[in-house]
DNA sequence: TAAGAAATTGAATTCGAATTCATTCAGTTC
DNA sequence: GAACTGAATGAATTCGAATTCAATTTCTTA
């Protein structure tokens, strides 16, 4: 009986159990194909007594679809941002889309992990890591979509979905300046970290347009525990800093790290914020809404 | 020329080409087979030359092998403790596997989640959801190992690997009543979360053993704000709380939500932690190392 | 009731790479 | 130089489901 059930059931074996040919078995599964409604049922249960599944690899070599969607995400991102992997998964799934998750170290890993989705045969991709014109032009060829997230191309097909991250960091330096603020200090995220690039070149810029500067800053990781020696860099005494030239704004890259400096002047350096100083960080991450973190 | 490159380009095309059979090209991409080093050069070649990739399904109806592995995690784990996917996916990779996620709303979604990962040929298993013995067979006939994580199977065949909750729960209850303290409350997980009972119900049994209780308990669903919402609840004097009975401990299920009690008692009941009321939560997770959480 | 239309069905083909097996070729050996 | 060995190659087959197209059945309609 169970001579060599080692091997899943195939639409053959389904087929030859109801009684029908296979190409009715593969018809029974697709949602509408010339097939009778009792016929359709007779299958479906042989196939659930034999616990039968369409084969994915064979069904998708026909079909090219796969119902893969690629997800480039750097680790930054995954680790201070896990939201948005949990949302943009949700949102896949219900449009019928299984999530290819290709964690990457470094920005420049997107055209690597891009090759690899596209080998793997997924039906899009969202890439929230840098992608060459190039890489946008293979997957182009390949007819597999990219949307960029957080991420610029200036090729002019590329989808783009992104926060303006250049305009909101100007409207921000000029409202501090307007509020009085003239020493300032910045926390970046890394060197080639696109967005971080972005919003502290342009609150920089701002700034400078407004006479300011030049500001201090410290090259920061992203995450929080960078944020909390930027702090004490920045705003420490050690390089013979006094109250009248410590900065008034720290301007962080993203919200993990403006934690980081929070903590490091209220813990470490007993500063009151944000009487004695103001930090301000980038993502509206939900920690940072805690009551620690408030006021 | 270009007449018609819309499809990929397959090893038919390289073949013809390199001046070779299809047999060869595919050989040319197997690390070990019967080819001649100058004819795989030729063939490799011809292959960037036109931008051949494998095709991932074709290789692997063949093959039987997908180089996918499920990955099936609740939200709740995802958004708690990101560093676990993180860390997962890159030993995933590291082994030659890409992770394909299965994010979970319910603890029961799991039997279903991998169904669908068996569908899509995963080569392998690392649940952090619950599986029915049922569910591990059917991996088990289609020959895919599955990997239990933080989840328990009575199932002799299944591989495990799990913190010992219950043994640290009841210890931690131990160490706590010796070190004085009576009055306990306690915030639990999810009803369904087996990691939250197998921590709740071997703390509170470690306490009656000591004769301790009945303990007031609240059900939070893994989050901060729960726990916010329950450090109110059992701290605050809405229900005629005294200082006198009011618990000298609060016990919860995970830090995300231990978290969230500790900001409660601090910065909306004003008490004092730990002199006022002890707050201890389970996972050790970053932010929680954090100094607006310490002391 | 016969002819025609519509709905089902099944045999055969297809997708693209891996593999089997027979064949060819170069290199040994006596 | 004939017989043999081993390596390299290619023709043909395979994986499993979807699809094409011809054949069949069922239902209309005059």
């Amino acid at each position: 009986m169970a001579r060599r059930k080692l091997n899943a059931p195939t639409s053959y074996d389904v087929a030859r159990h109801a009684g029908v040919s296979q190409a009715v078995v593969s018809r029974a599964f697709q949602p509408v194909a010339p097939i009778s409604d009792e016929t359709r049922a007779k299958v479906l249960a042989a196939a659930t007594s034999l616990g039968y599944q369409p084969n994915a690899m064979a069904r998708s070599l026909i079909t090219k679809r796969t119902g893969l969607a690629g997800v480039l995400l750097t680790e930054a991102t995954l680790r201070d941002t896990p939201d948005l992997l949990i949302v943009l998964a949700q949102a896949l799934l219900e449009q019928g889309f299984q999530p290819l998750l290709f964690p990457c170290t470094h920005e420049d890993d997107g055209g690597t992990a891009l090759d690899k989705a596209l080998a793997f045969g997924v039906d899009g991709v969202v890439s929230g890591v840098s992608l060459s014109k190039h890489d946008l032009a293979q997957a182009r060829v390949r007819q597999r979509p990219v949307v960029l997230f957080n991420r610029h191309s200036t090729d002019p097909d590329a989808l783009q979905v992104a926060c303006d991250h250049a305009s909101a960091a100007a409207l921000l330096a000029a409202r501090l300046y307007t509020a009085g603020h003239r020493r300032f200090a910045v926390v970046t995220g890394p060197a080639d970290a696109p967005v971080s690039m972005l919003r502290v070149d342009s609150f920089l810029g701002r700034l400078a347009e407004l006479g300011v500067g030049p500001v201090p800053s410290y090259e920061g990781d992203y995450h929080y525990e960078s944020g909390h020696t930027a702090g004490l860099q920045l705003l420490g005494i050690t390089s013979g800093q006094t109250a009248e030239r410590r900065p008034e704004v720290v301007f962080c890259a993203n919200d993990a790290m403006a934690l980081g400096v929070l903590d490091a002047a209220r813990f470490a350096l007993m500063l009151r914020v944000p009487r004695d100083v103001s930090v301000v960080g980038f993502d509206d991450i939900p920690s940072g809404q805690r009551p620690a973190y408030l006021l």
